[in-house]
DNA sequence: TTGAAAGCGCTAACAC
DNA sequence: GTGTTAGCGCTTTCAA
């Protein structure tokens, strides 16, 4: 542990310069319309006090904080086996940074730790959130919604275009359904037939849109060939078990990502079904880690994680450059949803 | 993007509730000492109103935050190719919770994000900060010191304990020195011989307390059979082939975390090397997404991440309390380094 | 027990 | 250009 040394105001600096407390707060802000020989003479009084702006000082007569909330609603402890989200907050992390901007991040981990985050964004700490992983039944938008804070989703929210109370709800995602159309297509390519698919959890819009996907190609699939998951090897295992006795004679899978995927390929070997020759296998995320680590290496429908990340936080700060510009009713050039396109990667799984 | 309504303030509760602004401020704050009727009607005035205390200004009299820094400083692309952090952070999460703190993001991408991160701690946002990653070089230690923010350390630093210029250095860390010694007496127990070792990046005290651990059991170890790396997949596959060609007749490998060992064990498959049979492998932290997964899945020492974040959290916050009750130079009492124990997981691989 | 009043450190009009 | 002044919204003595 460190000492807390009691830091100096800029009443100090301004002391030590010889001028008012007016003209440090303008050189420290650019030092715009500031004589160069006292901006010169501030600076050094700075440098020599090692002066900090308090910014608790500073947001309350701003009120800008320069700081972005992401709110990370995912109970279960998948949110940290899966490289997903550690890539997404990169991409923020990075953009952020660009602005000068800090990152406060916030996780749930049960329905207790809502009102407190709905407390923690109503309390003026950021100037906007992010938020993902929502699920259909998510209390989470109202209380951001109670909150008044601008926010970009991460992945489309759930709730229909009514929702828009107050201007409408941004969010990037990946074609979901594009990407899981051109995974079965890849297959049927192939030759294969007897394509199976293997659900992420259906409360969430990227497993129900790649489900959609899949039911674009695979028209009238046998309902026995698809089967729900999780987002998680485990539960890949689970349902590669499932559909082998459903239906011993399938000859292709698709899963919902490629962390069930992996799931599904041990469970192949297990049973001595050889991949891609047997059952050719096919994922989606392209997590790196996972994908180029099974065995085959998995074909699997890429998206750009981090970029989406990177994305979002552009897409809040352009929104609140607007606001600013214009205090009221912004209307013209309020950023809009971005949808990013996906594309296969093939590897030995199919 | 949502609107940003102004919010009431502590004037507006108190004009409501027929009371003065001191005594909003005390039932805000828990109540002590106001009469109940007048609690009753504050608390109907702050719920009809809808009222947040404005956390800005709060700070900037009690120069309190709840609010903690976690600086995770790692120039490389490993940070988020590997769930240690993620875990961590979990770990952290949770105990602030508990405290009701907030957890702020720093990741550093490299030099240039130092000065950023050295500002945003010495602008008094924050009332602690966490630190990992460090490597040896570090100019990070220094900013914090100057920020003069109370800081506990993940992983032992690696500086000398000279630098307790005000207090101890406070750390977590695993037993990484005596969980390297058990990796290998198992493998000396399974009558190895020839125990290779992949290292770590030497500049991270884990990595070398790790290979320390191998050498106070394979004392005289020819020195062919160590090898340095750094931690990845494919450093961990480099380093094996190096190994392979160095010495051929290695019966044993134990790779400094499990990632490297994931990527070893790719390449004695490829070379056709039977995984116990010919070659023994023993990885480092039980990061179950790999260990669990490999094939065969592997024998590793396990740290416990999350409860390490936890830890982390928890002494901050108690030396944050300490120095809140004995205002001056707290002497007693003030938390100390933590040493977490290890222990082997025995799966297939050794 | 409650209220009045004095700031916390800073910015932003507004004068000079 | 530069200084003066009035708050931002809250907590916290100090009196009553």
């Amino acid at each position: 542990m460190t000492e807390t040394a009691s830091r100096p105001t800029l009443e100090a600096v301004a002391a030590r310069a010889g001028v008012s407390r007016a003209t440090v707060s303008r050189v420290v802000n650019g030092g715009e319309g500031v004589r160069e020989t006292l901006v010169e003479r501030v600076r050094r009084a700075v440098e020599e006090l090692g002066y900090v702006p308090n910014q608790a000082a500073r947001s309350l007569v701003t009120r800008r904080h320069d700081a972005v909330a992401v709110v990370i609603a995912e109970p279960e402890t998948r949110v940290f086996a899966d490289p997903f989200f550690a890539l997404q907050l990169r991409g923020i992390s990075k953009e952020l940074t660009v602005h000068d901007s800090q990152l406060v991040l916030l996780l749930t981990e049960g329905r207790e730790d809502y009102a407190r985050v709905g407390r923690y964004l109503a309390g003026g700490h950021v100037d906007g959130a992010l938020v993902f992983s929502l699920h259909l039944d998510d209390p989470l938008p109202g209380l951001i919604h109670g909150a008044g804070v601008p926010t970009v989703f991460g992945g489309r929210p759930g709730w229909s275009d009514g929702m828009r109370v107050n201007g409408p709800t941004v969010y990037v995602d990946s074609d979901n359904r594009g990407g899981a159309r051109e995974a079965v297509r890849h297959l049927v390519g192939l030759g294969h037939t007897r394509i199976a698919h293997i659900t992420g959890p259906l409360d969430q819009t990227c497993a129900v849109d790649r489900l959609d996907g899949f039911r674009d190609v695979m028209v009238d699939a046998d309902p026995r060939l698809i089967v729900g998951s999780d987002f998680t090897p485990v539960g890949g295992e689970r349902a590669m078990r499932e559909l082998l006795e459903r239906c011993p004679e399938l000859d292709a899978v698709f899963a919902a990502n490629d962390l069930s995927a992996s799931g599904a390929l041990r469970v192949l070997r297990e049973r001595g079904r050889r991949v891609p020759e047997d059952v050719a296998v096919v994922g989606f995320d392209d997590m790196l880690p996972v994908a180029e680590q099974t065995d085959p290496p998995l074909t699997t429908v890429r998206q750009d994680i981090e970029e989406m990340g990177r994305l979002m936080a552009r897409l809040l700060l352009r929104g609140l450059e607007q606001r600013g510009r214009d205090e009221q009713g912004s209307v013209g050039g309020a950023p809009s949803s971005v949808v990013l396109p996906t594309t296969l990667v093939r590897r030995a799984s199919a």
